[in-house]
DNA sequence: GAATCCTATGCGATTTTGATATAGATCGAT
DNA sequence: ATCGATCTATATCAAAATCGCATAGGATTC
């Protein structure tokens, strides 16, 4: 069976006339007669009888019309879908971010770009900065809102610098300090994140280069349980500038290594051997111009900050 | 849009690779490639990511991969269901009798054809018999359970004899006799059907050839009716064998001129011009069968009946 | 770095589809 | 009854779509 098939045999029965259905067809007459013959014969049902001059549906020919308008509507939705999705007013966009993010940017985003663009569905992925771009590669997420990582084939438009904090408490001797060397933090309590947040690796790659060994109290995978213990004087926290720190805002001091501040930008990312589409470029987009001028740790302001990238 | 694409793209899709869906499908990979780069142009959609020597769906093919697989599946329903209606197993069948026929015949055989062709729906339509002829021709019935006009176009197989029957009241002189000439009814009050039934044609055919002019006392649309006025003594009616007689059989007697019993074959009748689907010849031969040996009216049994046609 | 395993593409062959012309049949009007 | 108009069916040829083969161009594996 071919779907001009059932094109043909809904024209004709609409019009019931092979040359009229032809005319509005625009093929001829002739054409329209053999395909409809072709169709009884594929379908092994007559689908008119054909009486004198005029014809008429069969009893086979009235049950297999609906069924046939049915089947070109739904192949006309598909259409339409399509187009849609081409033009990036619909679709479904799994987006990857961390807790972080999620919390600190995607939360607050998410409920404008919904209202502008209600017919692409947002499918929002957690796991960490690492994890979502290996997800990228493999084709598990569109987006991800990570950092870009250094060797790696992913592009990405950057968001927002993201500095690395060191909180401490508010009677710390840090306190006051428009900085804090990282070699100054080798005797410290450090409060740190898994291995798995980018914040963390920075650090880590930082110390290996410094040739420092800190010593870590805990290894979490919550900022705040961080910030908790900060509060308590267990230490001094290292975080990335995305967390909303409330409290503890006048107490957290960048960290430096030499003139360099660690940090890196946070960007959005996605895979450029994937086709991207137009949703893809949409909601990158929306999110760039959502963050240009308002974003998480923005207080901190990290001037023409040296970032580096792990 | 054709057919094709939407297989191929299913076939691809659940294969994941181009070169299996198409020794699947028994065509060579290029073609398969190029049909589904035709498909992604005309829906201006990107399906697949081709990523070094493997493929996966994009957004847009997911969305549109479930949409096309229904698709596929309406088409093969479609298709089955033709074939249904090819071998007569499906179908909805719109059958014309007389109330008469209805009541006597087609209410018993209907209730054991429906067990024995379930898929085969019928649709009944009570007419006169005159009119059934009528909407067989204008395509309005499939199938009519009626006498075959004389001079029409009507293709038909005969199901039994029905006499014209003289139904008179138990103390009446005619009672005893075999026959009951149309001459002898010429002085006597008789009980008439309305014209558009086949009884009441053959009647006046044959009073017109006989040069009577019987007195009516009614014409009435329900045999039921004539028969409660012979109860009532009020005349002779002239009724279609076919009428379940209860009490009266006795004396209910056929109807002659000269040697020739009044009657005529009722059919089953449909139109040769249109094509006779499986579920009409179904239908037929069961009606054939069913009334071969039990009909209504058989008690009379007109043997070699030389049946006048109307 | 060679072998292997994918998809993409150019080209000739095949199949499908369509247009034109015409036959055959019916219907309506004269 | 006959003629002309109007419909569908069919034969024939032209055009377009589709396919297979051969091969190029990458990516992956060992």
């Amino acid at each position: 069976m071919k779907l001009s098939h059932f094109r043909y045999f809904a024209a004709v029965a609409e019009e019931m006339s092979f040359s009229r259905a032809g005319e509005r067809l625009r093929i001829s007459q002739s054409a329209l007669s053999r395909q409809i013959h072709l169709m009884e014969e594929n379908l092994g049902v007559r689908l008119f009888n054909r009486i004198g001059r005029r014809i008429e549906l069969t009893a086979a020919g009235r049950d297999l019309l609906g069924r046939s308008q049915a089947i070109l509507n739904d192949v006309d939705a598909l259409s339409l879908r399509a187009k849609a999705l081409a033009e990036g007013t619909g679709g479904v966009l799994r987006v990857g971010a961390t807790p972080q993010t999620m919390e600190s940017v995607v939360a607050r985003f998410l409920s404008t770009f919904r209202r502008r663009s209600p017919d692409i569905e947002i499918n929002l992925v957690e796991d960490g900065s690492a994890r979502l771009s290996q997800r990228l590669e493999s084709g598990d997420l569109e987006v991800a809102i990570a950092g870009l990582p250094s060797n790696s084939e992913l592009a990405g438009r950057p968001l927002f610098p993201l500095g690395v904090l060191a909180v401490v408490p508010p009677d710390n001797h840090f306190v006051g300090r428009p900085r804090v060397e990282i070699a100054d933090l080798a005797s410290e309590t450090l409060l740190l994140l898994k291995p798995q947040f980018m914040t963390r690796r920075i650090f880590d790659g930082i110390c290996q280069v410094a040739n420092i060994n800190p010593r870590g109290l805990v290894e979490s995978n919550s900022p705040h349980c961080l910030l908790a213990l900060v509060r308590a004087r267990q230490g001094i926290a290292v975080l990335p500038s995305t967390v909303l720190l409330g409290a503890l805002k006048d107490s957290a001091i960048p960290i430096c290594h030499g003139d360099r501040l660690l940090g890196f930008n946070m960007s959005v990312l996605w895979d450029p051997r994937r086709h991207v589409s137009p949703a893809v470029e949409i909601f990158v987009e929306n999110l760039c111009a959502a963050t240009r001028s308002n974003y998480p740790g923005r207080a901190f302001d990290f001037p023409n900050m040296d970032m580096t990238v792990c």
